[in-house]
DNA sequence: GTCTATAGCCAGATAGAC
DNA sequence: GTCTATCTGGCTATAGAC
């Protein structure tokens, strides 16, 4: 019994350090130009090993969208919490979430086109079922400011979310930092001021 | 003489068409997903063929990143020319050509990561000295729009301009189409609106 | 479940005739 | 310059021993 319990506890550290691994790689060089012997050779087991733990490299990628949505996820609740704050603070929030997480190399970036990641991942029952939850989520937060009248009541909600989404895969922070001009924190606080404030002045 | 010209012409004709067919296959799957065998049957001509017009698959991608930039430069410098425009406004405009680009499948799309494309386009002589063209008429628009308070001056030039190309592969646009339940001009003017107002209710 | 070795495939690039 | 046919390398995935 213990026995069966500890060797699954070692499989599941093992396979943390797999998604983690691929979840550096993803973020780093994207879906097409991360190999598979790379990944093995990052975790330091053989390739065919990976391949008794994840059955594609299709579903590695997805075990690794899976991570981050459950750490957002985590992110979420613990603002939902907060009844102190406003919803569309939290929005502000969550993108300084997701633009800190892209700034720190750990927020992996799918290509949207490519079709048999697309395939795995709305097959993928933990990845839709989480997808969902944040949408509700994030949907409730929205509609909830645009009543307040804190975010413009005259755009669509969907367009509102997606814009949100956007944050986690904008190519402007990584551009930014890579000038060398300003700091983590200077490029989170420009996103969030123009994701909400645009780039006129008010 | 003219017939030196006129076989010239031809070669230009050609490769125009072939420019044309791998600025489509970029907008549609990306370069990673875009094969030579693709481009080659798109125009209708054998694999080899097409490497005597262009050495290498990178080559391709530049020639039609080279070619949209002749577009937007000259979008910029019709708009340069009315001088009734306040210069935010032809930024404005310039975003609106954007996702117009965008929405009509004709803005290619590279990976940001890939280091082999990445030499070709800073190797490539026209598409550099295009870039810095384009750069620095925009650059000229965002300081001069941040005197005259129409942009905000708090904000770093050059997060304005990284803000503006970014509409150019921006997620949103073809996201918002999917669903079906906005039009084309809708969402053209809805990204100009989040753009510059952002998503706060002004 | 781990490894080494290899199968199978596909895409970028080229050879060589015309 | 165009073609057909082929080379070459790298990548996903698997076979089979331990």
């Amino acid at each position: 019994m213990t026995r069966v319990s500890f060797r699954q506890q070692i499989l599941r550290v093992r396979e943390d350090a797999i998604v983690a691994s691929v979840n550096r790689l993803l973020a780093e060089k994207g879906f097409d130009l991360m190999t598979v012997d790379e990944v093995a050779a990052d975790v330091g087991i053989a390739k065919a090993s990976l391949y008794k733990h994840f059955p594609s490299k299709e579903a590695l990628a997805a075990a690794a969208m899976v991570r981050v949505l459950e750490q957002g996820w985590a992110r979420i609740e613990a603002l939902g919490a907060q009844q102190a704050l406003a919803p569309a603070d939290k929005l502000r929030e969550v993108v300084r979430w997701c633009v800190g997480k892209l700034l720190a190399g750990e927020m992996p970036s799918l290509p949207s086109q490519n079709s048999s990641l697309r395939a795995e991942l709305v097959g993928s029952m933990p990845f839709m079922d989480l997808l969902m939850r944040v949408s509700e989520r994030l949907g409730e937060w929205i509609v909830a400011a645009q009543q307040q009248g804190a975010i413009d009541p005259g755009l669509p909600s969907d367009l509102v979310l997606y814009t949100v989404f956007a944050r986690a895969c904008d190519p402007v922070p990584p551009v930014l930092r890579a000038t060398g001009r300003h700091d983590d924190a200077e490029i989170v606080e420009w996103i969030v001021a123009t994701c909400f404030g645009g780039l006129a002045a008010r």
